[in-house]
DNA sequence: CTGAAAGCGCTAACAG
DNA sequence: CTGTTAGCGCTTTCAG
C-alpha cells in the first residue's frame, strides 16, 4: 500500500467540505444549490449555512464537465470597437446577468474547424463596407426604394472596401461632390460617414440640409444632439442581443424555434439634416 | 460484480480515443499537444494524423479541472458601449490571441464574494463622471495646472453625476455660459462632451475657436475630423490592454512584476479648436 | 427525499 | 522519452 498522494487542489472548499460540515451527502449539496426545491427544508437550512461559512462557490468547471453542459455563451463579433456591436454583446451581456452563463468573447479555439470558419467568417465580415453583407443588404433596399422612385442611378452609389470611418465619410463625399455638383442629399451607409459628411460640409461651407440633405444608419446618440441633426435609421441593437439570447436558451432547452428569424425592426428618426423646408 | 454503466459522454472523441488510434498512452498524447518539444518526433506526427483523423479537440473544462489552471482572462469593464473601454478589450484580446487562453467578460459569477465586490465598483464607477476616479485625477491634474498658472477658479468647474454624453456636453455649456458669459474656454473630461460643446457652438453661431477654445479628452478618431478639428489627450487604450495581459502573463508565470504601476502616458494632440490665430 | 458509487476528460505525480 | 496511477470537483446513475 502506498501512501497517499499530496492533494493538488487550492485551498477552496469543495462540495465534499460543505457536505461534511453538514452533515450531508455531497450529492445533496449540489441539489440544494440547483435545485432547492427537491431538497427538505431543514437540510436546505443547514446546507446554505454551511455554504456561508465555508464562503463556497462551485466550481464552474468540474461542473460542465460533469453534467457535460457548459453554461457558457460564446459571442462572436466582427468588430469590439464597434459601437453597433458593443451594443449588441450588451445586450447579451444583460439577459445572462441574473443567469449562471458566463459570456466568453469570440473563441474560436474550442473547435478546430469552428476556428477555420469563423476565422473566414470574420475575415469576410471585416474587409469593408461593400463586402459586409448587412451593408449588402442596406444597398439592396436603397437600390429598390429609388428605383420604384424611378430615381435609381447607379453612379451615384460610392462603395469601398476601406473600413469605415468619420475620415471616410469626409473624403468620399468630397469627391462624390467634384464628380457631381449637382448633388444635393446623401443617404449614408452608417452614422460615421454621414458625421464626416457633416463636417465636411461645415468646413466647405455647404448648408445642410439647404444645399446638402445627409441621412445615416444606426442612430448612435450623437446624431440627435449634431448641428444639425442628423436623420438616421435606428436599429434595435441591444434588442437583438437580448432576443439572441433568448432563442438561444429556448434552443438549449429542447424547444423547437417557432421563428427562428424575428423581425426586430427599425425606425426612421427624422431630423433636420433631411428637414428641407 | 455489477455491469459497467452506459457512457454518458457526448459523441466527441476524447483523449483517451485519440490514444488507442495512436497506440500511445493518453499522457503522450497530452504532452504531445501542449509540449510537443517533450514528444519523439515519431511519436507526434503519430499523435497529430490520429488527431487529425479524430478531430479531436481538447475539453478545456476537463484541461481546467486537471490541472488547476483556467486559460481564462477576465475582464471587467464598467461599461461596454463606452469607446474606451471597448478598445482596451480589444488590446487584451489581441494579446491573447495566439494564445489558448479565453476571454470572458465581467465574469461576477466566479466568487460570490467577488460579486458583491465588484457590483459595489461597478456601481461606484457608473454613477457620473464626478464620482469617477479616472475623472477626479483629470480633475486634480487640471487644478493643478491652473493654480501653477495662477487662473485656478473653482466656480469655472462643473461636475455632474449624469453619465457623460454628447448632450450633455451641449447643456452643460449652455449652462456655464449663461453663468459665465466671458467664458473663453473648456476643457471637458471627455471627447464626447467636447463634441457637444462644439455642435453648441454651430448651434449658437459661437466662433471656435476665436471666441470659445475647446480640449477633450481621449482622442477619439472623430475630433480630428471635426469642423474644427478638436485638440484633445490621447490615451493609449489598446495599450493598456495588451499590457495588463502582458503583466497578468507575467505574474501568473511567477515572475515578480519589477513595475506594477507602468506609465502608458498620453500624448497632447494640438489641433485647430484651441488654435487662436 | 437522500445517498453511495462511478465516472466526466484531462493532467500532476511518480515511476521507469 | 513514455507510461501508470490517482485524482481535480462535480453530477449522473442507480438504489434505497
Amino acid at each position: 500500500m502506498k501512501p497517499p498522494r499530496a492533494r493538488r487542489g487550492g485551498g477552496r472548499p469543495t462540495i465534499a467540505d460543505v457536505a461534511r460540515l453538514a452533515g450531508v451527502g455531497a450529492i445533496t449539496v449540489s441539489r440544494a444549490l440547483r435545485e432547492p426545491e427537491r431538497v427538505s427544508e431543514s437540510l436546505r437550512q443547514q446546507i446554505q449555512r454551511a455554504v456561508d461559512e465555508l464562503d463556497y462557490v462551485p466550481d464552474p468547471n468540474a461542473r460542465a464537465l460533469a453534467s457535460a453542459r457548459a453554461e457558457v455563451f460564446g459571442v462572436l463579433v466582427p468588430s469590439l470597437t464597434n459601437n453597433v456591436f458593443a451594443e449588441v454583446v450588451r445586450g447579451v451581456y444583460d439577459s445572462l446577468s441574473d443567469t449562471h452563463f458566463r459570456v466568453q468573447l469570440g473563441n474560436t479555439h474550442y473547435s478546430a474547424v469552428e476556428e477555420v470558419r469563423l476565422l473566414q467568417l470574420f475575415l469576410s465580415q471585416r474587409l469593408g463596407a461593400r463586402m459586409d453583407p448587412r451593408s449588402q443588404r442596406r444597398l439592396a433596399g436603397y437600390r429598390a426604394a429609388m428605383e420604384a422612385a424611378r430615381l435609381f442611378d447607379p453612379d451615384l452609389i460610392t462603395t469601398t472596401p476601406v473600413p469605415s470611418s468619420v475620415t471616410l465619410g469626409s473624403d468620399l463625399f468630397r469627391g462624390a461632390l467634384a464628380k457631381m455638383p449637382s448633388l444635393d442629399g446623401v443617404f449614408c451607409n452608417n452614422d460615421d460617414l454621414a458625421l464626416g459628411v457633416l463636417f465636411e460640409c461645415h468646413r466647405a461651407s455647404i448648408a445642410v440640409p439647404d444645399r446638402i440633405g445627409i441621412c445615416g444608419f444606426n442612430d448612435f446618440d450623437m446624431m440627435q444632439i449634431a448641428y444639425p441633426s442628423v436623420t438616421s435609421v435606428r436599429t434595435h441593437r441591444y434588442e437583438i442581443g437580448r432576443q439572441a439570447v433568448v432563442m438561444a436558451r429556448e434552443a438549449i432547452a429542447g424547444m423547437r424555434l417557432k421563428n427562428p428569424i424575428v423581425d426586430i425592426g427599425f425606425e426612421l428618426k427624422l431630423r433636420d439634416s433631411t428637414n428641407r423646408l
